[in-house]
This record gives structure tokens, sequence and C-alpha cells, in this order.
DNA sequence: GTGGTCTAGACCACT
DNA sequence: GTGGTCTAGACCACT
């Protein structure tokens, strides 16, 4: 189970959940949340976070629609990471 | 009748009814709008400014309830400047 | 003019719209709002109950709906009371 | 689950919420989608139609003042259709 | 000026 | 997960 010292920032004008999208991208591009583990449950994330759980859902129906996690029903939710997709993000290739 | 040229930033993050209250009262301040003279009508701020008039209406209603212009039907809006009012909004008074 | 001296309650477990319902149809069958009134904008109304306009309108959507106001673009909102949809609000007739 | 292959036109002068309404009526109507069914989310409807979910809900508040579909906190929202009430919005009988 | 429409974002209740 | 509620902000049509 990934560990998580951090939480948006309420005052920011950058939507909680788009800042929780991209912390957890930033955590997957580090190395730091590798392919395979598991996040915590929706209802922990979202004390840890100290937003609404419907918050939690809207930034993980963008990370799972981006293919980066995968979450089945009473399974929890887990990285699949995706590379490609994360490095597109940054710059997209000069193919 | 006042000159203008300036525009409120569309991409900011401030509202942009608030840029326009915030450029005019800096324009109070300064003195570049004096007392008595007269804003340009609803439409043609919203030309100006290029924004809806529904904006233009929405910052001149806050500057109203502030009792810094002043609108008369068919006559125009005008500036009775409050000098109060202003320094107050930049920092209160230590009476 | 209608006046108004009355908030919804924000803590109560109805919805604020729907507490605006109640208290306008209890409005109209007292007889204090009569047809043909008028009902403060939707802006001064918003102020007036503290809740965003979004709230004003959803509420005066279902009294619309109802037939017992109506909305004219730019002339504002009145009464048009429909006593018959009033009273089976209350209790149905047992003819 | 129903399926949907059309979106509202964003340049019509008709209110986007209405074109929805209509839209969905017209289904009813055709018997394509039939009591008991189950439409999609709120939020995939959003992304279907192209449109914010406020407009979403918007539409369906009004499918479900007139009875022709319910929805269940948690549970979706389903057809439960009243024939009468969709004819009767064609063209009233001339008893 | 004002009602009407729409978007973006957030939280809650209930399952 | 999903419907329901609410806020803040902006634009348009019509007067």
């Amino acid at each position: 189970m990934l560990t998580i010292n951090w939480k948006p920032d309420k005052e920011s004008s950058i939507p909680l959940y788009k800042q929780i999208i991209d912390y957890s991208k930033d955590r997957m591009r580090n190395g730091e949340w590798t392919i395979g583990s598991k996040l915590p449950t929706q209802r922990e994330l979202a004390k840890i976070f100290e937003v609404n759980r419907s918050t939690i859902v809207e930034a993980l129906d963008e990370l799972k629609a981006e293919g980066l996690i995968e979450g089945k029903s009473g399974k929890g939710t887990s990285i699949v990471n995706n590379t490609w997709s994360l490095l597109a993000s940054i710059s997209p290739p000069n193919w």
C-alpha cells in the first residue's frame, strides 16, 4: 500500500481534483508509485487529502481514462502505469 | 467623458467583473477619474473591455453599492467618488 | 414590489430551493402575494435569501412549471397565481 | 443500458437542455426507450452530449417532473414512461 | 436591467 | 458510483 503525506491546497485556484491528478502522475513519473501497487481506498484517500470522496472519484476517473490506474469493484485500485501516457503529458514526442 | 485603454485579462483566474472593479477603483484613487466625470455607457464599456454587457452591469452594481458611482436611468453613470471607501479598501483605519 | 423578511435555513436537511418554493407557496395561499404583484429580481432574491442566484432560478423554475409565476426577459417575474394548483398541493379534494 | 448517438446542436437557438428533453421524449414515443430501461449516468450523458452535467440535470429535472423518468441516489436513472403525458405533449385530445 | 442559459467545480446522501 | 444540491461566474436575448 502506498504512503501519502501531501494534501491539495484548498486556497489554490487549481481545482482540487486536478491537483490530485497532478500529484498522482508525479508520483508515478518519479517511480514512487510503481506498477502493481495498490492505492488506498477512495474513503481513505478522501481522509488523507481532506476532500470529499466525490472529488477523489473525479480524479481517479481521469487517471483511469488515461489508463494509468485500474479499479476493480471491491478489489481496490492499482497502478497499471503507462509510461507513454505520462511522457506524452510532459512534452509530445517528435516522431 | 473618460478615456479608457485597458482590457481585463480573460486568461486570469481573477473574475472579469472583479478586474473591472479593481481597475475602476485604481483610476479613482489615482485621481484620473474625478468626481462628477461621466463613464461611457454600459454598451460602450462592454465594447471597450471586450466583455458581455452583463459583466459590466455586475461590476457597476458593486461600485454603486459602495457609493463610488451613481447611475440615473437614461442619464448615464457618474463618479461620485468616496475617498473613505477607497482608502478603507486599501487598509482599514485604526481609530 | 413584495417585501420579504425570511431566509431559508441552511442547516436544514430540506434543500434550500425547496424551502424557497414552500415559502413562496405559503405566501400565495395566505393571499399575501396577490396575483399581478411583482417579485424582487432574481439577483435581489439571492441577496435576501443569502443563496446563489442559481438556487433562486431552480426554485422559480418549479413555480413557473406549476403555473404560479411567470418570468419575462427584462421585465421581471410576477405572480399569476393558480388557486387550484395550490389547494391541490395541500390535500387532494375528496369528491 | 440505452445507446445514444446524437448530440444537441450548440448553434441552435433552442436551449441545449430543451433539445435533450425533446430528444428523450422522441425516443420514448418511438418505443426505443422502453419502461424500465436505465439511462447512462449523468456524467456519461454529459460526455455523450458534450455539455456540462448541470445541463443534463436541468433536462432530467423536467422529465422527472413529468413523471417520465425516476432518479435514485446511487442507483441511476430509469424510464418509468407515461404514455399519456407524452401523447398530450404532441397534440391535446379533442374529447 | 432582468430573466434565461450554460460551464466548472465541489460536497453530500444513499447504495 | 451515482443522483441531488449548491456556488461562482459569464454570456445572451429582450426590454
